[in-house]
RNA sequence: CGCGGGGUGGAGCAGUCUGGCAGCUCGUUGGGCUCAUAACCCAAAGGUCGAGGGUUCAAAUCCCUCCCCCGCAA
């Protein structure tokens, strides 16, 4: 069949990947315009358009898909089917209308739960133990098409978003293709969503990081798992911004108040108080430093038990 | 030319402003102590102070050039 795919980041990556190598013909690819990233902020392209021009797919890039000249160019295409991955845009009724038979859209978690932009993530912030991809059919609402197939995927309990991404984008890779070749067939269940019982979570925002050292250690470990990659649990510190990378919740209790450091030396380790529990910091980012084991940064910035984290300097 | 922090034995850092013996907390190795230990005591090894050039009697420190790492912002 032929296929537009719509895509940005790294999960969309595997899916395009698993397209080009099948029997459909990928006669489009579209994703977000370059931005101005990294340090310098030169002008990256996104993963999927490093593979679609590696694989000599052309790329389309507009600011707004839904513009003139947006619906113009995918309706030259004439595919059969448009295909999205965690693409970034909104589609209009008017795109949708353009491909023969429909806009296929792959989502990391099972609908109806956890629609939105950042699903994986507040799936391990809200401590869930099971997940999964769903394909479905796009329609002018936020996820809220009828669904065709799902794979359910347990997450483990030390994992953390950007490795929980990196696998879900591989199950929907594969999903994916079986969802197309079902289509093809005409062989696809479709089912419509129950809304009543959708869930519905927003992007993710740099405060969103910020660790309430009041909620339980439990739900900070989640918070850190959730937020891996980006934004990132962190906590004010003297000097700066603390980035706390992983982190274990101990059993034991304190009658200190949230973010008092309890033990902050090499030998035993960082230790903090939350509001139910104690959280133990195993690894952590300091100002202007790179990634360590607590003890590391402890070795040569030891920090005074009864100092707080977490308040904003005056 | 977006803004900023950093590079010092194996790890994390101090020292740089104000040039003058290469230091700290650990780790490693050897020895001691101990019923025992990730504990304690003694000792040792381990350095191109990111690279190159310049100034100086003397440079980790001051000046110039370059390389690398990280944060912010997106």
């Amino acid at each position: 069949m032929r296929i537009v795919f719509m895509g940005t980041p790294l999960f969309a990556v595997p899916s395009l990947a698993a397209l080009l190598d099948s029997a459909h013909e990928v006669v489009g690819v579209f994703c977000q315009p370059d931005r101005p990233q990294g340090r310098g902020n030169k002008l990256t392209a996104c993963p999927v358009k490093q593979l679609a021009e590696s694989r000599a797919v052309p790329v389309y890039q507009f600011q707004k898909l839904r513009a003139p000249e947006g619906v113009a160019a995918l309706m030259a295409l004439k595919s059969d089917y448009v295909v999205t991955a965690a693409f970034g845009q909104i589609l209009s009724q008017a795109l949708l209308d353009i491909p023969a038979h429909g806009t296929v859209n792959v989502h990391a978690s099972l609908l109806p739960n956890y629609r939105g932009p950042a699903p994986i993530n507040w799936c391990l912030i809200n401590g869930e133990t099971m997940t999964g991809v769903t394909t479905m059919m796009t329609d002018a609402g936020i996820d809220t098409g009828d669904t065709l197939l799902f794979d359910a995927v347990p997450i483990l309990p030390d994992e953390c978003a950007g490795a929980l991404t990196e696998r879900l984008s591989h199950v929907g890779a594969a999903l994916l293709m079986r969802t197309l070749d079902k289509l093809e067939k005409g062989v696809c269940p479709r089912a419509p969503q129950d809304h009543a019982l959708a869930s519905r979570h927003p992007m993710l925002t740099k405060e969103l990081g910020r660790i309430d050292w009041s909620r339980s250690a439990k739900q900070i470990v989640d918070l850190i798992r959730g937020t891996d990659p980006w934004p990132g649990a962190h906590t004010a510190m003297d000097g700066g911004v603390l980035k706390v990378i992983w982190a274990r919740a101990l059993a034991q209790d304190t009658d200190a108040a949230p973010g008092t450091v309890l033990t902050g030396d090499a030998k035993h380790g960082l230790t903090i108080a939350t509001g139910q529990g104690v959280l133990a910091v195993e690894q952590l980012q300091a100002p202007g430093g790179k990634r360590m084991p607590a003890a590391d940064y402890l070795r040569g910035h030891p920090m005074t038990p009864g100092m707080r984290l977490g308040e904003e300097q005056a």
